[in-house]
DNA sequence: ATAAATACTGTTTATTGTATCAGTATTTAT
DNA sequence: ATAAATACTGATACAATAAACAGTATTTAT
């Protein structure tokens, strides 16, 4: 697709955000209006370049004629799920920073709630099929049931484990024979926190190479 | 939310599904138009009353000034990726009766094209951590480069297997220790076909139990 | 250096679209 | 049975909007 110059794109912007807005398009003197012309001929000359170039389609004659060909932009602010990337321990976790990405699906696939999404990094539930690479969906709890998944934050890092509680202590287990069960006293300033109950993962081709 | 009429849902529905498929809404005329009314103001006065009911903006003055309030059904048809069951040979893939289902997924975030979905069942291809219950998304396509994973059409049942193509033949492999392969002499009535390239999947807890 | 594309101003006209006033038949609720 | 709400026709005025034609200055590509 052809590359829309400066000003054409912060005109398609305008039409875009407008959209979003108001449910339709503006008409040719809101945009002219909006940009401060004093003809309405830039706005249209404009438009015509811009339909040209395939990003809008033009309903000559009609008022609002100005169809959005690829409008997967104003869907930008639709239900999605934040991917947050390692975290460092102390902080807030929901910080806009901390958002690396967010995943284009809505929360109501994976059960609804706070949900939050994280890279697996390792092996440690290759058992249950969770990869190196996959992208587990969280959602955010501060407990979780006996025998479930969760994320843990242990050492400033989110890994996922199965989560038993004994008495008086934490036992994290990977789904990995390879790897020891670790088990943590339930003490004051213990480093162990639960971020979340695992809801279900996302694997695509642009996380790793899947051949 | 009080109730609309017979009448005013049809006059409803009409709005939002010209503007789903123009993006943006009609004008009283090409409502009037639609519904065979000799007088716009027939389309008026349902507008009006359509906005008392709270379904509706009207923008005074404005053309197409018809705003939706609750445009989520507006939204039902955003990008999403349908989800097949199984497929019965010689019904045509795509016809509407085998979609059970859409998930609410950008097609984008799977490389985009023409995707679909269909459930795994089985444990053909667990050594590559894809496990019975996960939906994979699969890219339409005729033929995969050699050693890709595709969906493979086999006696009305659809599965994944990788590829790879002989001088004559074609080589389905399971993911599998304990599977063996299947070899396909490309004969012109060979029962087997190429539904598309996997391109990930998706594992929810609605799926199937994960505990 | 030159041509082509871009980014506008200015004016006029035709078309599209909405508002308003006045009225009738039909359905729905009390 | 009666009033109120709904579902229309009809005509007209007016506002909103787009189209068309004729230009000029600036930027971008060759």
């Amino acid at each position: 697709m052809k590359k829309l110059t400066d000003k054409q794109s912060k005109i398609y912007e305008f039409i875009t955000s407008w959209q979003m807005k108001k449910c339709y398009p503006p008409t040719q003197a809101e945009i002219r209006d909006h940009f401060g012309f004093v003809s309405q001929n830039a706005v249209r000359s404009h438009l015509a370049l811009i339909e040209k170039k395939g990003y809008i389609r033009l309903n000559l004659g009609k008022a609002r004629g100005i169809k959005l060909i690829n409008p997967s932009n104003i869907f930008s602010k639709e239900p999605s799920i934040p991917l947050l990337g390692n975290i460092a321990a102390g902080v807030p976790l929901w910080a806009e920073q901390n958002f690396e990405d967010h995943l284009p699906i809505s929360p109501a696939l994976f059960g609804g709630g706070e949900l939050f999404a994280l890279k697996i990094i390792g092996e440690s539930m290759i058992d249950v099929g969770i990869r190196n690479g996959d992208i587990a969906i969280i959602r955010r709890q501060d407990v979780v049931d006996n025998g479930e998944i969760a994320a843990i934050l242990i050492d400033q890092e989110a890994t996922l484990k199965r989560v038993f509680l004994s008495s008086d202590s934490l036992i994290l287990k990977s789904e990995n024979a390879s790897f020891k069960n670790l088990e943590c006293p339930m003490s004051e300033n213990n480093p162990i926190r639960i971020l979340g109950r695992y809801m279900g993962i996302v694997r695509t081709g642009n996380n790793r190479g899947f051949l």
